[in-house]
Parts: structure tokens; C-alpha cells; sequence
DNA sequence: TGTAGATTGACAGCATACTGACAATCTTTG
DNA sequence: CAAAGATTGTCAGTATGCTGTCAATCTACA
């Protein structure tokens, strides 16, 4: 009986591949991002982590790194930019002086209201290609799988974990 | 009448966005590619790249960057790093004094038989999660996108475009 | 032929992303 | 209470990824 077969060491088999198609598919998503919202100077990253300030305010990188998905390393650049930016900024928390407190300022209250729209302009692009129904379809199975694949990037925290203790009234 | 109504400021809009669906699963992706190629000392990025120089020997650094997606000022330094390896190797184009060709060395092309098995496992993991039937509509879905949306992402030269020169016999 | 324009590889600069390590600090446990 | 262990922010180091620029070189047109 004949052994399996070597797949061909082709470059199309590149282009099939589910890791190829998940990386140009972020960078094209990338791209169209940048572009809707040039005029604002905020990258996905930062806009995300300005987001997640708005929604938790007084949370701190740690667990903001787990909210948005990032590694605390990369979060505390990413936060050093837009303090330099004005748009958020860091108290010391008085019960544990490790940690230091994120809120947004008014100028990053005021910039995510601004942007939005434009965020919303890119992420309709991002699907346009699709008929309605591949779009759903699209991002059902994609929801889908990251939340099953959620352990596989290791993460520190999962999202609900990490706001446990965090007050409901924020 | 009442206005469109505003989208409310929050995380969960964040979290069934396809920007942020694209770039927790390109994260994901990586992370378990790495961990099956762990014993390799290779990235995605420089696997594919390899794939595409053993594909097209004697191909150039801006037609590789065209074929795997690439920018020049990255891929640049993506090289570099496996030429330090000695996977690949450069020669300068007898007819072009600009252009560096290249090529795998005997060490690239057997690290590229022994991983390739790593790279299926590890692209068979990142659907795992999926039935057979959803992985086979997602990556019809992501192929069809990726295809549609190619020009969103200035890449140089399309792929094909790139090859045109490039002789069938290579 | 001569020169304007295009191409190539290289570089600087910025912003993710990750691992691993570290001191300061807090918590848990004996 | 004291020592062991965990947590926090930060840093060093590596690798993408992008824009923009530059000199060397090639091409195409006047």
C-alpha cells in the first residue's frame, strides 16, 4: 500500500492557508483602518485601548491587557503614546501603589466621539466585497472560532476574569 | 422622525467588530504556529518566504515581497535574518547590477522538508475548534475577501504581475 | 545619445507584538 | 509577624509591519 502523499512545496499552497489568509487579512484590515481615519493619528491598538478605558474607567494595564487581548509589555507602550497624546491619563490607585489607574481625558472622550463614525466607515469596508449573507456568515464563523481558540494565544486573563473585581458602576 | 440612532460606546461593539475579529485571530494563529515549530527557529513570516524562494529560485527581494504580501523595507530585514541562518543565499544579477537573486541553500531546503509537517499541524489546529463544513465556508469566505479586498492593502505588485518576467523553467 | 523617469536595495523612524527578566509591592501562609 | 509566593509596571531584546527617503542603476523617450 502506497504511504501518504507529501503534499507539493508550492507557494499556492501558501495562498489556501488559513494562516496566510488570517495575516492578509489583518494587514488589509489594517490598511483600510489607517485610511477611514488619517485624520485622527490613532492606530486599531490604541483606538481599542481608548475604547476600553470609555467602558472601564480606573482600569489598569494589566487588566486592560487582557480586555483588548495584548501582552502588558506592548500595552505599555501603546498607553505611553496616548498619554503623550492627552488622551488618557494615570493616577496612582491609593489602596496598592503597583498600580497606576487609566481614564480617558476630555480630549480622549472627545476624540473617540469624533472617530467613530469613521472606525464604522472602515469596518463596513472591511466586508464590502461580501454579499450580506457572507458577511453574517463570515463573522458568526469567525466570532465562533476565536472565542474556541481563545486559550490557544496565551493570553494573561480572560476578559471576565479580569474585570471580576472591578465595580459594575465602574 | 427620530435621528439614526447613535452606536453606544462600548467593549462588545469592540469585540464583534471584524477588525478586532481579524486581529485576535491572525494573533492566535501565529502563537500556535509557533508553538508547533517551537524546535525550528522559524516565524510565518520567514517560512513563507522560504516557500516563495524554493517556489521561484532566483527571484528578488520586490517580487518576493509582491508574492507573499509583503512590504520591501520588511522583507529586507526578513532576509537578512535567513541568509545569518544560512537558509538562503543572494547573488548579484549578472545583467542588472541593482538586483541581489535568491536562493535557498542546501540547509533551506531541508529545513523546509522537515517543518512542513509542524505547518500542517498547525494550520489544521487553528480551524480545529470548527466542523468540517464550517471550516470549508470560512476559508472559502476568507479566500474570496482577501481576494476582492487585494488592492485595499498597497501592496507593489500583484503576484502574478510580479512573476510575468520570471521564466516558466526558473 | 543624453537625460528624465522608474526601479532596486538599503536605511531611518515609528508602532505593534512577543518572551523573559526585574524591583517594588501586595497577599498568603506558617 | 515573617517568609514565600504572586502581581504590577517596566525594561531589554527580537521580529514584524509600515511610511518615507536615498544613491546606484537601469529604461525610455526626445
Amino acid at each position: 500500500m502506497p504511504s501518504k502523499p507529501v503534499a507539493p512545496i508550492t507557494i499556492d499552497a501558501i495562498y489556501a492557508a488559513p494562516g496566510y489568509l488570517f495575516r492578509r487579512m489583518q494587514q488589509i484590515a489594517v490598511s483600510i483602518f489607517m485610511e477611514e481615519c488619517k485624520t485622527f493619528d490613532l492606530t486599531p491598538v490604541q483606538y481599542a485601548a481608548l475604547i476600553a478605558i470609555h467602558t472601564h474607567p480606573g482600569i489598569d494595564a494589566t487588566r486592560l491587557s487582557a480586555v483588548i487581548a495584548f501582552d502588558r509589555s506592548t500595552l505599555g507602550s501603546v498607553i505611553e503614546r496616548l498619554q503623550a497624546k492627552d488622551f488618557v491619563e494615570r493616577k496612582p490607585a491609593p489602596e496598592d501603589k503597583r498600580i497606576k489607574l487609566l481614564y480617558l481625558t476630555k480630549s480622549g472622550a472627545a476624540i473617540l466621539r469624533e472617530i467613530i463614525p469613521a472606525v464604522e466607515r472602515a469596518q463596513a469596508r472591511m466586508l464590502e466585497p461580501l454579499k450580506p449573507t457572507e458577511r453574517k456568515a463570515l463573522m458568526g464563523l469567525m466570532a465562533q472560532l476565536v472565542d474556541l481558540n481563545n486559550e490557544a494565544s496565551r493570553v494573561p486573563l480572560r476578559a471576565e476574569d479580569a474585570l471580576e473585581h472591578l465595580g459594575k458602576a465602574g
